[in-house]
RNA sequence: GGCAGGUUGCCCGAGUGGCCAAAGGGAGCGGUCUGUAAAACCGUCGGCUUCGCCUACGUAGGUUCGAACCCUACACCUGCCA
């Protein structure tokens, strides 16, 4: 068995993958250049892309040569999801996001030495193509009734596809085909989901040049529960920290669960094997002291994000859920803490209620819920229990720097500035 | 095209003229316990100027002192027959 291979296998991230003894055989014999796919849905990556990036660093780390491709074309079109068909994004938009697509997943690999990456956008190939060459050189190597049984196909059968919709896997199999004749790319990897359509690549190579290609896939990530990992109340978790904040990137990581925080240590973090199983030891031994959450959380925001960014999430976290007493924090944290939580200035001069400043600080969605809160005495200012729903603040509340921290919930935080 | 049934809060689902902001379950949220985990138990779960008022039971009208509940039209969904 191939090295790299051992250690995705080890760390749960190989779910599929064509002829595995071929394609250890394969990585073995030397670099082997492969490719993962984006499509710019959203103007960015999130959790789920993270994976497959985890894969292309530890593949590259192995000597290999990552192609990243950015689906400018394929964005365009929508690949079929199970439920129901997707709404066209406007070209300008899918334009947009493909460079901040391009910029953000270029920062996981590197494009130094022998095996440099390289980033490639399907746009560029698929665009000039014309309709009877696309026919007569993709087209005439899928057959439909095949297509049909294709479990996304067979499933929207009954809702509706549009065929453009249908003809998705097309354009992913002729991306292969490119990179393939271009590159000499032969691996693709890709989450579970995309299964089918890099298996129709790695088809059409086979029936159109004869070739024998390969192919990986890596499982979707779940809770104990069985639903999928990379959601909060709030929604998905993006790499993007306009979109979530480094902050909340950190939160979500260290609230994982015991029973699956070493799965996802495994996936997300790159410390070696005797590390983690060291965490799992001290997870079973003493969870309290959540190593593995930290470890972590602390990971893959150094990561993502930078080790400045974790260590303000670090200093926020511990300022809002550490014993220690919110007035004798310095100055700066403080104000480092409320950056975190989005500032949300009042004037000094007419203070709100406590309803009013939870209101304010996003803590809860409506005054009703405030007032509830405080009823069932889960409402804080600044760590200290509210228990009379007319409080009002007052200039006694204010820490140094003017802040006042609100809180519901063991964990929902808030804060206001008064200026 | 014909016949029958349905459309209720985030989801499922009761309610057939006043006692309905609407039973019950799930999800969510808060509390207790803990470890900013999980489970369990208790509470909560439209909004507001909160002992009261406003908006809500597919949409639009109507009957009535009073309608989620009755009538009319429309839209959508589901069965059965062609």
């Amino acid at each position: 068995m191939n090295a790299v291979l051992d250690e995705l296998t080890w760390r749960g991230l190989i779910a599929n993958s064509t002829d595995p003894e071929a394609l250890a055989a394969h990585l073995d014999a030397g670099p082997v250049t492969f490719y993962v796919g984006f499509d710019p849905t959203a103007p960015s990556i999130h959790m789920g892309n993270l994976v497959q990036l985890m894969v292309v660093r530890a593949l590259q780390r192995a000597g290999h040569r990552p192609l990243l491709l950015v689906g400018g074309s394929t964005g365009l079109i929508g690949d079929p999801k199970e439920t129901s068909e997707r709404l066209l994004n406007p070209r300008d938009v899918v334009a947009q996001w493909v460079e901040r697509i391009r910029a953000q997943v270029s920062r996981f690999v590197s494009f130094e030495g022998e095996n440099a990456a390289r980033v490639v956008n399907n746009y560029d190939w698929t665009e000039p193509l014309s309709t009877i060459d696309f026919l007569r050189d993709v087209g005439k190597h899928f057959p439909v009734n095949r297509m049909l049984g294709r479990e996304v196909v067979a499933n929207r059968l009954e809702s509706g596809i549009s065929y453009t919709e249908f003809s998705y896997v097309l354009l992913q199999s002729l991306d292969y085909r490119h990179l393939f004749r271009t590159y000499g790319c032969t691996l693709e990897t890709g989450g579970s989901d995309q299964w089918g359509n890099i298996t129709a690549g790695v088809e059409l190579i086979r029936r159109s040049d004869g070739a024998h290609v390969h192919a990986l896939a890596t499982p979707l990530l779940t809770k104990a529960d069985g639903t999928k990992f990379g959601k909060t109340e709030s929604g998905t978790v993006w790499l993007d920290p306009e979109m979530t904040s480094p902050y909340a990137f950190h939160q979500f990581f260290l609230n994982a669960e015991d029973a699956k925080v070493i799965d996802y240590l495994k996936v997300f973090s790159e410390r070696p094997r005797e590390e983690i199983e060291q965490l799992a030891e001290l997870t079973r031994t003493e969870p309290h002291r959540r190593a593995a959450q930290r470890a972590l959380a602390d990971d893959v925001t150094d990561l993502v994000h930078s080790v400045e960014e974790r260590e303000a999430a670090v200093a926020a976290a511990s300022a809002i859920f550490g014993r220690g007493e919110l007035r004798e924090l310095a100055p700066r944290a403080l104000d480092g803490v409320v950056a975190e939580l989005g500032r949300h200035e009042v004037a000094a001069v007419a203070l709100p209620s406590v309803v009013d400043a939870l209101v304010l600080s996003g803590v809860v969605p409506s005054k009703s819920a405030a007032r509830r809160a405080i009823e069932e005495g889960g409402a804080y200012v600044n760590n200290e229990k509210v228990t009379d729903p007319e409080r009002m603040l007052s200039s006694g509340d204010l820490l140094p720097g003017g802040h006042v921290l609100v809180r519901r919930g063991r964990r929902t935080v808030g804060a206001l500035t008064a200026v």
